[in-house]
DNA sequence: ACCGGAGCCTGTTAGC
DNA sequence: TGCTAACAGGCTCCGG
């Protein structure tokens, strides 16, 4: 326990993150940007590490941006979506340990922010990316991006009927075929195997050969999983942290990431990990079929 | 159409 | 105790 807070501390001071965010880490970072984002004006930009920039390069990011308000904070897939003055609208993808918060620019920045955003009221919109896996995007037509995206799985147009359809045209194993952000976007690692043990579906089954109540279960359980993780305000798993630091509780109901070995809270079943297409997948063997 | 593997990264942890 | 190697994982690219 004491260890615990000690390491905890230290990660608070040094502003050591990692995270893995899928959509509702995502969906809770833009809600708590927006308050402080939307009516400022960038007035500066400063980078580090060029990687970080998938479109435009430096010189060209910080003429277009700089002058430009902050419109509206959104959020498509797991994407960030910030939209500024005409034409700009930002794009940030967090990837996995992507990190934003907007803070006074006299607070010490950690080592780990690669990219900064100066706003004209003295704060920053900083992104902190230990692993330097994070792309930011400055575009006239974000759509030659999210337009990749399949459906969003919350809208009210992803209906039980659309899912149904959607996993009869593919012939692919289950998880990984829900990690394809072209199939659907926002579900990740986590997020995947929850929802799956939600439905009782085992990931490794073809997706065409579901029964049309297994995908309605499924499409429930997506939804479920994803419901519970926005209003849990994400899974601070590693070291996942909201914009202002403090953690999600997700991981406190987790019902098959990262629960190998222990019971599953159905069945009693024991819950097994296996990789599936290179991921880390949690199933129990008992109920999930 | 689908699959598997490499590569991008670095802090953490398992293993010797 | 101290070192190294494996691991985590979203996404893209490549070859089969």
């Amino acid at each position: 326990m004491g260890k615990c807070l000690l390491k905890f501390q230290n990660l608070q001071l040094l502003e050591y993150f990692a995270v893995m965010p899928e959509l509702p880490e995502v969906e809770t970072t833009a809600r708590a940007l927006s308050q402080p984002l939307v009516g400022r004006t960038v007035t500066g930009m400063w980078n580090d590490w060029p990687k970080h920039l998938a479109t435009p390069i430096l010189p060209e990011f910080r003429h277009r941006i700089v002058g430009k308000r902050f419109h509206s904070v959104g959020r498509r897939g797991k994407y960030l979506v910030f939209h500024l003055d005409e034409p700009e609208t930002m794009l940030v993808h967090l990837k996995m340990s992507g990190h934003l918060a907007v803070v006074p620019g006299v607070e010490p920045a950690s080592k780990h922010v690669h990219t900064l955003f100066e706003l004209d009221n003295g704060d920053e919109l900083r992104f902190r990316d230990t692993r330097k896996f994070g792309r930011v995007y400055l575009l006239q037509d974000p759509q030659t991006v999210l337009g990749k995206l399949g459906p969003e799985p919350l809208s009210d147009t992803f209906t039980p009927d659309v899912f149904y359809t959607m996993l009869r045209r593919r012939k692919r194993i289950l998880k990984p075929l829900l990690l394809d952000q072209t199939f659907l976007a926002g579900v990740g690692n986590i997020y995947a195997d929850e929802a799956l043990h939600f439905a009782a579906v085992r990931p490794t089954r073809i997706s065409n050969t579901l029964s049309s109540s297994e995908s309605e279960a499924l499409h429930a359980g997506i939804q479920k999983a994803l419901n519970l993780g926005i209003s849990r305000e994400g899974a601070s798993i590693d070291n996942y942290r909201k914009p202002d630091g403090s953690m999600g509780s997700m991981q406190n109901v987790l019902v098959a990431y990262g629960r190998a070995g222990e019971p599953c809270n159905r069945c009693g079943g024991i819950i097994e990990k296996i990789v599936l297409g290179s991921r880390s997948t949690h199933f129990c063997p008992q109920c999930q079929v």
